[in-house]
Order: structure tokens, then C-alpha cells, then sequence
DNA sequence: AGTCTGACGGGAT
DNA sequence: TATCCCGCCAGAC
């Protein structure tokens, strides 16, 4: 799964500013059709001073993955908010922010 | 080989 | 809208 490693990190590093992509879609775009958990291990084996837009990748309900309250789960909203992406109730609008 | 664990997704209720 | 549940898939044990 080395390859797929390496699309993912093409495809996620060229998420535009301000837009966002789900796991799902990163998968699909990718050419592998139901390997959204596998892109979430991928992110997760990021170092953690990666350059790389992690934080446009959200889950398909348009909320981030991490655990409510967790430091990582603020900073991704935090980073998102810094995009002007609004970000009501922890939800995030892919009708408007979602990347094709 | 069997089981468990996720930065997941979609359908049913 | 909110759960709940089940299917999905690679990796770690």
C-alpha cells in the first residue's frame, strides 16, 4: 500500500486553501472505492511537524474525526476557522467548503 | 488463523 | 436530527 500512501499525500496536499475533502472522497479519488478508513491510519502515520493540510480532511458528516474537547480536535478547528471556513456546532457545511 | 482496533461511511429506525 | 448497527480494510498482536 505504498503507492496509496503516496497518492493520498498528492491528493491531500492539493487541497485547496479554505475548502475541504472527506475521507471517502480523498479514497474515491484516489481509485480505491471504500478505503476510507485506510486514508485515516495514513494521516495518522503523519509526523507531526508535516507540512501537509491534514486538518482540510473531514469525515462525511462534515465534522472532524478526533475525540470532542481533544487538543487535536481544537487545533483542526482552530486551523479551519484561520481559512475563514465557518464551523457551526463543530459541523462544517460541505455544500459550501467541499473541494471537487 | 482469529480477534481487535481505528482520524470511516451509509442505511435503518 | 440522533442513535444504532453493520460493512469495510489494513495493521498489530
Amino acid at each position: 500500500m505504498d503507492e496509496l500512501d503516496k497518492m493520498i499525500w498528492q491528493t491531500v496536499d492539493a487541497i485547496p486553501y479554505g475548502q475541504v475533502m472527506t475521507y471517502g472522497q480523498i479514497a474515491i479519488s484516489c481509485g480505491y472505492p471504500g478505503y476510507a478508513r485506510y486514508v485515516g491510519t495514513v494521516l495518522k502515520k503523519l509526523p507531526p511537524d508535516t507540512h501537509l493540510p491534514w486538518h482540510r480532511v473531514v469525515n462525511a458528516q462534515g465534522r472532524s474525526s478526533f475525540p470532542e474537547g481533544s487538543e487535536k480536535y481544537r487545533e483542526q478547528l482552530q486551523r479551519l476557522l484561520a481559512e475563514n471556513i465557518v464551523v457551526n456546532n463543530g459541523k462544517i457545511a460541505l455544500s459550501v467548503y467541499q473541494y471537487q
